[in-house]
DNA sequence: CGTGGCTTTGAATTACATCAAACCTTGTGG
DNA sequence: CCACAAGGTTTGATGTAATTCAAAGCCACG
């Protein structure tokens, strides 16, 4: 059996829509990459020849403005996928937060593939979807949502992320600065420290040593950021 | 000859995936469907069964907070795609902002055909994605970019899609209120209006009479916009 | 044990929102 | 065909949530 059958991630990728026998199809076309924490994947521009699966670490995906003003547009786990691009090259920039391991495949031969077993294509598109609902949501958070109703939205969030089974991991990690933070909820660091503060001060989290929090009161923080 | 064979629309959908003689087999499964400005086409909750496509007209996606605020995530044109998803039920509202026509297609009799012609699938990846990259400029925009920017870049990204042949139609025509505007960029309707204003006031747009602007001087709204 | 980056907190500022009122437009029914 | 709602738009005055500026405190790591 090769690795690929044997990936703990694979049900919750896009290798999934292969049986152990016709993986060794991908198998033979992925090439593993690590990065350092701050590392670069690729930026935007760069020609898209290539796709990835995050296999363990936190990345950072972000567009800039011309002066700097940085919008991350997403954070990836274990598990989660990204570059792909119709036009010949990323629209945005990708990075890690975290030391990072991931499965590289070339867009071509990957490409080639969808002809031989359509299912792969097909579970593509369905993360693509899932992907745009997403994005949908976040247009909502950073369009209509208040600095506390972001904060309560972004912990919600990662806490049912980080939980593989539908659930709320509690504590959560927070593997990113309160930089990342702000420049993924519209915000400054600064708001963002002082809404923590808040939440902390009301009881709603409690701020653990090694980068996690624990949501004290889930149901009260999910009230707050109106649904999630 | 079928009447999705004579469609000038076709290049610019999925349906150009297939070819003349294929082309019978979605003109069996599609229906035509009208809606008078204003009314709705599905809500979000509603059982996801249909997708669609935009023939003429403009619709208008957005998501609603519970108390009302509301976030337009697109206005969709003719040519456009609308209505997947991989939950069972739709993620956001849509409905008509002018009169608007679509195409209809049952999502299972659609997605039965992508067994015949993956081609058709591969087209609405492509589609996905290039959604998926609107939708992470539009993060930037309503995360990081002030008013003024908003508008330009609106303005600009308005004047670049009624341009069938990548160029910038000038006047644009604006179909939307003020507050539709304001609840795509983020803003309130006031803030949308004095912007114009002031946009008018230094020269850079005219109104027209009939919903429509000038792009008086395209350069320095481009600038303004921060790249578009 | 010091240095550089991250975080917190405070004070002042501001871009945008809210509140309010007048003014257009458009469509409709008398 | 005109009058008049009803909804959309503009402009002004005021308020405020979040930003900016500033400085001190806290870590983490070499």
């Amino acid at each position: 059996m090769g690795r690929c059958a044997a990936c703990e991630l694979r049900e919750f990728t896009f290798c999934s829509a292969l049986s152990d026998v016709e993986l060794s199809s991908l198998e033979a076309i992925v090439r593993p990459v690590r990065l350092a924490a701050g590392q670069l994947l690729f930026q935007e521009g760069d020609e898209a020849d290539c796709v990835f699966n995050v296999t363990s670490g936190v990345m950072r995906v972000y567009k800039l403005l011309p002066d700097g003003r940085r919008q991350i547009t997403g954070f990836l786990f274990a598990a989660n996928f990204l570059g792909i691009a119709t036009a010949g090259s990323y629209s945005y920039n990708a990075d890690a937060i975290t030391d990072v391991e991931l499965c590289r495949f070339g867009r071509r031969p990957l490409f080639a593939l969808f002809d031989r077993y359509p299912k792969l294509e097909s579970r593509l598109l369905g993360i693509a979807t899932d992907e745009l609902t997403a994005a949908q949501d976040q247009m909502l958070l950073l369009g209509r949502k208040t600095a506390a109703e972001k904060l309560a939205s972004f912990l919600l969030g990662l806490a049912r992320r980080a939980d593989v089974d539908g659930g709320r991991d509690n504590p959560v990690q927070v593997p990113m600065t309160r930089g990342d933070i702000a420049d993924y909820l519209g915000l400054t660091i600064e708001t963002v420290s002082r809404t923590v503060s808040r939440f902390k001060r009301s009881g709603l989290i409690e701020i653990g040593d090694n980068h996690d929090i624990v949501l004290a009161r889930p149901d009260d923080l999910s009230d707050i950021a109106e649904a999630f």
